[in-house]
DNA sequence: TTATCGAACGATAACTATTATCGTTTTTAT
DNA sequence: ATAAAAACGATAATAGTTATCGTTCGATAA
């Protein structure tokens, strides 16, 4: 047994889940993988080490991995298509708990910075922020 | 004809676009709408207005009210789930054009305000930033 | 005004992404 | 080694969205 699966074996033991073949290569894969995958993507990868392997199992295991704390899913919002109808210039303040957004002004944020380049050449076009942390009532509930 | 269908029929005219009943209804009904709803939510307030609606012509036209700069789009992401395997804090640079993703790391980005407390009581956890503009790449191609 | 033609509409089939179900197999705890 | 719990694979089901297509509406010009 390699040294990574001893990795493995004690990351589950701190998250508390079962370790698994199928588990412990679609971790190994996407630590390996560039950018932000898609689930089909991982799959596919996954899939030349374990042909068997289901996609039902990656996404059971990507939802388990985010669950434990393990990754953390990349946007907090809703699955279907929102809008801005709120033309004032705003960001969001999202509740990682009930997920309820609201608008926040951007004086309110107070955002700084306005950088106009950045790193790679990237021209700036404007800042969208998303505030993530507990909403009043969230709050008064988790006490 | 009232003042608020003059006034869409001049949006229109600005935007290029045709004048529809259909069309007024949904967008008086979405500017009256609080918040950031769903298609299906959206859907369910005009058809109360006008009930031989169908579904498909508010996906189309919410589409085309983003498309001529109307409303916007909440989230520039991805429809489907994506993960950060990348575990150093950092932000996302999202091109407007190929709508690639990057990563830029907290202090590249340059970002300073961290306040902990926000309006209605939310409390923070962590600040999600998203940098809309133009990658290198689409900024060659556009010139 | 009315005729014309392209755009938009409504109904619905199709598609994509995701989740649920369920019988079988693998882990874990004993 | 064994029994219970968890995970697996196959696939059906669901949610959200887009495409298709025949019909109707709206803009323009006579």
């Amino acid at each position: 047994m390699q040294q990574t699966s001893l990795d493995f074996r004690r990351l589950c033991a701190e998250h508390g889940i079962a370790v698994t073949h199928q588990r412990q290569v679609l971790y190994e894969v996407m630590q390996g993988m560039e950018g932000h995958p898609s689930p089909e993507e991982v799959f596919a990868q996954v899939k030349e080490k374990v042909p068997a392997i289901s996609l039902a199992t990656v996404y059971k295991n990507i939802h388990l991995f985010v669950e434990s704390g393990i990754f953390r899913k990349m946007s907090v919002h809703h699955g279907s298509v929102r809008v801005e109808m709120n033309s004032e210039e705003h960001h969001h303040m999202v509740c990682s708990r009930c997920k309820a957004i609201s608008d926040i002004g951007e004086e309110e944020l107070g955002l700084s910075p306005r950088r106009h380049r950045l790193p790679d050449g990237f021209l700036v076009e404007r800042y969208a922020v998303d505030v993530i942390g507990l909403c009043a009532k969230c709050q008064q509930a988790a006490s």
